[in-house]
DNA sequence: ATCCTAAGTTCACTGACCGAACTATCTCAT
DNA sequence: ATGAGATAGTTCGGTCAGTGAACTTAGGAT
């Protein structure tokens, strides 16, 4: 957003939310996040933000205890979920189905499921077949009937196959910087 | 948002979602309208939103069909929720969730309730009394234990009692303009 | 006709976003 | 160590959306 991203005057949960995660790049920051992207490059290269933006976002988001930044085993930074920011994954979900079913003429780009039941995950989060609402913890992304390809950037090439939620889309091995990646 | 509002080499979803709900101001827009807010001097008055901005957002939600322009009984523009805005529910939702929780230290400024059987909505969107999802439209509104006052404008004025969701905040009546809001 | 209210436009200003280039930091191989 | 290459940011000028206040237009009541 182009204001300093407060709303002046207004007192509603939804504002105080909106200040937080209604800025510009800042939801998909978030959903990247849920993915398991955890680099600076990886998430620029990924959602084309710009740097500067980039870098202000994740500042931003640290701030508000959303993301934690932290010295992954390779030596560079890593920017990860904290429990408030993986609270935040109903909203996320629900973006996604929305944009889904309005935008997306083929169904779903990404669908979920279940790790421990293979269950499908419906747009309400809950799994067809245990009933439960799974956390992202648990979840399968796949891509879906409506996927259609997406960027050449490591994470995209990533997530063209079943990928867990939250788990590192690089591994931890002694390999960050692979040439298969370009 | 600052830029035009797309997400150029984005395909998701979410970015699809974004470019409809993503920019500044929008989705207050879209709870107010939840609320009943239907005229253009309602929202700028509630939300403090430049004037030239609500035009051009009201357009970009008429536009993506997520508002239906109708000519009200008193003359003038109405602005209401289509069925694919009302679909934006469970986002809105979510997010006031959220905002409560981490940013309402006294509790939820509002709380909802089933009318149907006068049960507690939990964060979720599900009835504690009858357990079923439920509608925007059989929701009834009230300041919850958080809540702090607002503006003095007609609208924060109306939300301090119980309000049914999507029940204009203006009644249909003779007088639109009485002395008694201001 | 006249007054009043509501709706929407205009305009100069400010600041966030953009993108490209630059600098700094870190890793790894030699 | 030293240099090459990758990664993580920073800098900077240009552009454009958001801001706020004043203004114009439209509709309604008397």
């Amino acid at each position: 957003m182009a204001l300093p991203k407060d709303y002046p005057g207004q007192r509603c949960s939804l504002s105080r939310a909106l200040e937080v995660v209604g800025e510009r790049w800042t939801l998909l920051i978030m959903r990247d996040a849920f993915f398991g992207v955890r680099r600076f490059g990886d998430f620029a290269a990924h959602l084309g933000v710009p740097r500067a933006v980039l870098t202000e976002r994740l500042e931003n988001l640290r701030e508000a205890d959303m993301l934690a930044e932290t010295r992954g085993s390779h030596g560079y930074s890593e920017y990860v979920l904290t429990d408030k920011g993986l609270s935040l994954w109903p909203v996320v979900r629900d973006l996604l189905s929305w944009g889904d079913e309005y935008y997306s003429a083929d169904g779903p780009r990404r669908v979920f499921q279940h790790v421990q039941d293979a269950g499908t995950i419906g747009p309400d989060g809950t799994c067809a077949s245990c009933g439960s609402a799974v956390p992202p913890s648990d979840l399968l992304l796949l891509p879906g009937p409506g996927y259609d390809g997406e960027g050449d950037d490591f994470v995209s090439k990533t997530l063209t196959t079943a990928h867990r939620l939250l788990e590192p889309i690089r591994g931890h091995g002694p390999r960050p910087g692979q040439p298969a990646d370009q």
